[in-house]
DNA sequence: CCTTTAGATTTACACGCGTAAATAAATTAT
DNA sequence: ATAATTTATTTACGCGTGTAAATCTAAAGG
């Protein structure tokens, strides 16, 4: 086995094959023949070595790293959108570089600031929104390949990938209006995801079209803690009868879980019968609304497309022979996903 | 304002500063006297400079990154955990570096590798526990100054800081045994986290320190999906009437939240008081534990404590003249959380 | 005031790799 | 087989910083 292989140099009088070719490899291995890629594969198996991270980086015109920045990582929902992200990084031969937000726009700046300093090839965002400091965003995106995802903000970026809001909470509307009450609309009246706007407009827009009156519940709080906020409001509101034997449809799944649950500690029944007071529906297929009392009916957003896609444009731009393009913006579709709860 | 300033030559001219000065201070600002150091900062703010990331670490003896690796990301309880140690070490001055291993033991092994990489100054690992791969934790280990959190496998890092299974169990078989009928412990039965054990014992301890018969209700499954877990194996509990008017303790709460929907489905209500069918409750105090139905009783881990001793001690091996010490081991007292479930 | 000393500067080299240009070797096409 | 083409090698320099040693400067102490 001889000692440690610590430089390239050494590697390469050990390996039969010289530094330059060698510095080709480890950028692509496609760009080396196979004959010598085998060779090259089975010294690295042998010698156990790998280049040197900052010496690599250093004079590389593009590095091989993504940052991936999202609003929250504490919501499940990002977390699990994040891990597919990492997974198709990975896979097109990058590394991904995991940052989040926590909710605040001084981090998301912060996020930034740090990816700057690390020359990536190209960011995968997912922006506070509203909150976000847009004039930064803007600057950040000039200087590195930018995509957005999840939440759009206007002209940062070269692409933006996200759920058709529009259509799902239409089809929700739809379905909700079909079955029982006509839904009213859930939501903080001060929300700070910019999808939460979009998902009003096209509550009252689809309500519109059916004929129906809309009717938004908007409640007060702010921050994260949606779960907090959907429970603290929903118990005022179920204080009113006035609410009772209604339909609820929430702006997303965590307003939705701690409405339930205020639902529960007020003596309501929550689900779709004529035994039960209320239905309570949601919108993300949260990964814990399989799992509430009832399980919660909601919309299911199309994240494999959104990430595939994402991924597949920033490489894309990444190789970029482009020049300049249109920014793309792409919506897909939600899936209606009928559970107990409505 | 002048031109960008690129490299610390040029920064070191227009701020009148020596470079070997500047580089003192970049690796660490309480290393150069205040006058200096305000001049420096200054000139920072200024010209906006900061030194190239690569340029940086390629020949320093330490970097100032810290690795952070998780075993799911996924679970909000890890989230929670991730983000508090990140706030810890970006408050140390070092910046951390977040890496999930999803569940599985061959990611782990690849974070670890794509970390050695990194040369960063310590790792901080809550390693997956059974399913790890020891040795190649081990050899880490003795390349990075380790420190494992949450989970402890035998003999890998210098230091290990999770909680008292031993007293929490106890604390909640004590509480359930006086208000109720003595509990029953839910579990996998090849449960895939070290903690799991630990509980199982302290169970079984607490019981028979009370003079009672434990009594295991061990169901299969594996991976991390415990919500699906405890939901389906609970349902096929539940149609046996025997468990009814039980008190179930479970492993954690992801079982729990998952078993608390079965019983909803099987039309059990759970609660503590007469008139509910069955008590449950859990450990570790989850996100969402708060808003089940009803809300969970659970132990609270002392995360906060364990956090903080694990940065200070990563901090203290890093500054290191400490040569050959102990292995430290030091386990943190769970807090009970009565809710409504039991 | 002089001495001591912490801290800054000057000088110079090292780090490990990217990359370009000229050349040589291997492969493919004719 | 020879020419054309692709791929690898040789050589050499550059990147932006860390760091060591010697020297100089300014603050602190008596």
């Amino acid at each position: 086995m001889g000692r440690k292989i610590n430089t390239m140099e050494e590697f390469a009088s050990v390996s039969g094959i010289s530094r330059p070719t060698l510095s080709k490899f480890f950028n692509d291995a496609q760009s080396v023949k196979k004959s010598t890629r085998l060779k090259i594969e089975q010294a690295i198996e042998k010698y156990d070595y790998r280049p040197n991270f900052y010496a690599m980086n250093q004079n590389r015109r593009k590095t091989k790293n993504i940052g991936l920045v999202v609003p929250n990582l504490t919501d499940p929902f990002f977390a699990g959108i994040a891990r597919k992200l990492e997974e198709l990084i990975v896979l097109s031969g990058y590394n991904p570089l995991l940052l989040s937000s926590h909710g605040g726009p001084e981090l998301e700046v912060a996020n930034l600031d740090s990816l700057r300093s690390i020359k990536p090839a190209g960011v995968l965002l997912a922006p506070l929104g509203r909150a976000s400091n847009v004039k930064k965003l803007k600057d950040f995106s000039q200087l590195v390949p930018t995509v957005l995802f999840d939440a759009n903000v206007d002209g940062v970026g070269e692409a933006f990938f996200g759920s058709d809001n529009h259509q799902s909470i239409g089809l929700m509307v739809d379905y909700l209006a079909r079955t029982g009450e006509p839904p009213k609309f859930f939501e903080m009246k001060d929300p700070i995801n910019p999808n939460a706007y979009k998902r009003r407009a096209a509550y009252i827009s689809a309500m519109e079209k059916l004929g129906l009156e809309p009717e938004l519940l908007q409640v007060n709080g702010d921050g994260w803690n949606f779960e907090e906020i959907g429970f603290t409001s929903g118990r005022q509101i179920f204080q009113n009868s006035t609410h009772r034997r209604a339909t609820i449809l929430c702006s997303n799944d965590r307003l939705a879980i701690g409405l339930m649950s205020a639902a529960y500690e007020s003596g309501l029944k929550v689900g779709h019968g004529a035994e039960f007071d209320l239905r309570i529906a949601g919108h993300d297929d949260h990964p814990f609304s399989r799992y509430t009392c009832p399980s919660l009916t909601t919309i299911s957003q199309d994240y494999d497309a959104i990430g595939e896609r994402s991924v597949s444009e920033m490489l894309k731009i990444i190789d970029g022979a482009n020049g300049i393009t249109e920014r793309t913006e792409k919506l897909f579709e939600g899936r209606l996903v009928m559970r107990s709860s409505a």
